[in-house]
DNA sequence: GCTAGCACTCTGTCTCTCCGAGTGCTAAGT
DNA sequence: ACTTAGCACTCGGAGAGACAGAGTGCTAGC
């Protein structure tokens, strides 16, 4: 593979991204760090063609970059620019300060700002949280027979659910269901609570039993509800404007957003690119990805663990050279901010 | 008004309702209701057509119900049906048992059943939540200097803010805070909590109101955003399907739902249709309205006074004579979901 | 007041043509 | 051996005309 080759499949990607026109050899011999003729260059893409690197749409158009070609421009041809001061404080800015205090209101505030700035969907999953720790259980009353169950995580992850009991709790039983459950809870990992778990609860409280069962029941949804991996995602409609994709498939992805969890599951470390193509074949199950998209994919960690995956869905014809920095910028201010406040715990 | 031409009206409607093609006088004469010719039926429809009722999309095309033609439809000539009890059935099973406990988790399923159902965007706003009472406060602590605050309200609406303080607490300050709160706030309805009222709080509170003032400043926010009413939307994607209406519209109105909140809150009693055409004309300050697009608002009510609104965003052509009962269905059950639950409270 | 008949209008579709952009190939030049 | 200039070729998109079909308005007769 040529140098100048890999000149000339970079300059049809950084053209194409910019004009979204396939481009002809003609554009590229105009180009100032180009200097051959677009004869030569005519030849050139004639093998990058070959290779599987480019691609007409039609015999008498330009050439458009593959999803292979996409893949070596990132891995070998692309600007590694950093980003400038400036950018990082207009990123840094679209955090709220309070945003910060929970992991969740991080999530949140952290890829609405990145699906701002890409014009992009972004993603998230929390990594593991059947491993966090249950710190606080409380039971409130909010009406009658009515209860409120309210469930911390070491994490800072707060979750309530409502559960209607036969017969109402006086202070006394209440208090003594609060401490019961402090006692057999605090400090036990969301993936210890079984049914099996449970069941010894109930038995141990023995003469509430029948009256707060229902409380327990409503205990142990929410603890799966907590230790189901949280998909947030924001910002798809900015995939509607963009007509490389079908509205069509943007729309099932919007019903159906559960399904890339395994993909973003997959990816190991450091920041990761995935094409339509490479989803289908890697995920055959998959009912479904969006067509001609590309999905990249980075980690945020907590003490040096990986704690979740932060990602972009985007059109294939993407800035890929100004996406990236962006995505590693965020996952390193979001494993700073998670690790800084694990910091202040110890 | 003629009452042929009445049952004319109707016959475009029902027809265009569901071919979405603009209907001819043939295809009116050939309906087995009608017992007149197609040269009478044009006459009519020319008729119609300078009422404004009507409309072709061109000259040698059908006619097109306008909007005022289909408040007259709606007004004069929908059959009335109720629902069969099937159709109940179906509607009911979609309601999830303990979604029922709370008002949000309430408004939340009804949204989107009725988003399924209807095919098209379902919208609630609640109601006047600044005179809900506060029922509960409380701190507590998730981490190092990392306090949350839990606030519910009387509606049993609950929300949760994280603060970070200067210095930790110890049990004895927390309780005397807690106790503190609970002593001035209890029974209290948000829209007393003035700035004025927490200034006198934080004075009240001597020593340690150095310590505690970020969470006085964090309970504030919490109330405020509390009081705020809440605009719930389910469905909007199924709005993307249907070709009458600009995705562009639909991105719009994704990216900026608040301004459909004066447009709901402005509906007073009974079952409201709204045409795009109106809402331009009495909001002419809103940003935007969705183009061809039809709002139909309920209320929903609770000790018979109005709690909150829910409503149908879809196309202009839209099946009325099913859509209608859906939502008076939805809303009456809603109604008696949030009654029930407040008989058992007194 | 209704209806049959007819001329008219307009859209959507199909075909044909033409233009331009871009290619591949060949032959000549370095 | 590589590069370049030149040329014939291909293909898509835009534009013009022709045509069929649906639907209308109008007029004359019942």
């Amino acid at each position: 593979m040529d140098d100048r080759k890999l000149r000339i499949l970079a300059a049809v990607v950084d053209e194409y991204v910019t004009t979204g026109e396939p481009v002809g050899s003609k554009a590229i011999a105009a180009l100032p760090d180009i200097n051959v003729s677009s004869a030569t260059i005519r030849n050139d893409m004639a093998v990058l063609e070959q290779l599987g690197l480019l691609e007409q749409p039609h015999t008498s158009a330009g050439r458009v970059p593959t999803f292979q070609g996409y893949k070596l421009y990132i891995e070998k041809c692309m600007p590694g620019a950093g980003l400038s001061e400036d950018e990082k404080q207009r990123l840094d800015s679209m955090f709220t300060d309070d945003a910060a205090l929970t992991e969740d209101g991080l999530i949140q505030s952290a890829t609405s700002a990145l699906a701002e700035i890409t014009k992009c969907a972004a993603v998230a999953v929390n990594a593991m949280p059947q491993f966090s720790v249950i710190s606080k259980v409380e039971v409130i009353p909010t009406g009658k027979r009515l209860y409120v169950i309210l469930l911390i995580t070491s994490a800072g992850n707060i979750k309530n659910k409502a559960c209607r009991l036969e017969f109402d709790l006086n202070d006394e039983q209440l208090q003594f269901f609060t401490a019961f459950l402090t006692e057999h809870l605090h400090g036990v990992s969301l993936s210890d609570l079984s049914p099996e778990m449970f069941d010894r609860l109930v038995t141990a409280m023995g003469a509430y039993m029948a009256t707060l069962s229902p409380l327990v029941q409503g205990l142990y949804e929410l603890s799966r509800d907590m230790m189901r991996q949280e998909l947030t995602v924001n910002g798809t409609r900015n995939l509607l404007t963009c007509d490389e994709l079908k509205t069509q498939d943007i729309v099932e992805f919007m019903e159906n957003q559960d399904v890339i969890m395994p993909i973003l599951n997959d990816t190991f470390s450091g920041i990761h690119v995935m094409f339509s193509e490479d989803a289908k074949r890697e995920h055959p199950q998959q009912t479904f990805v969006i067509g001609n998209s590309s999905m990249i994919v980075g980690q945020y960690r907590k003490d040096g663990k990986t704690a979740g995956r932060l990602g972009i869905i985007g059109p294939m014809r993407l800035n890929y050279a100004k996406v990236i920095p962006y995505l590693e910028y965020f996952t390193e201010k979001i494993s700073n901010l998670i690790s800084e406040k694990e910091d202040d715990d110890t």
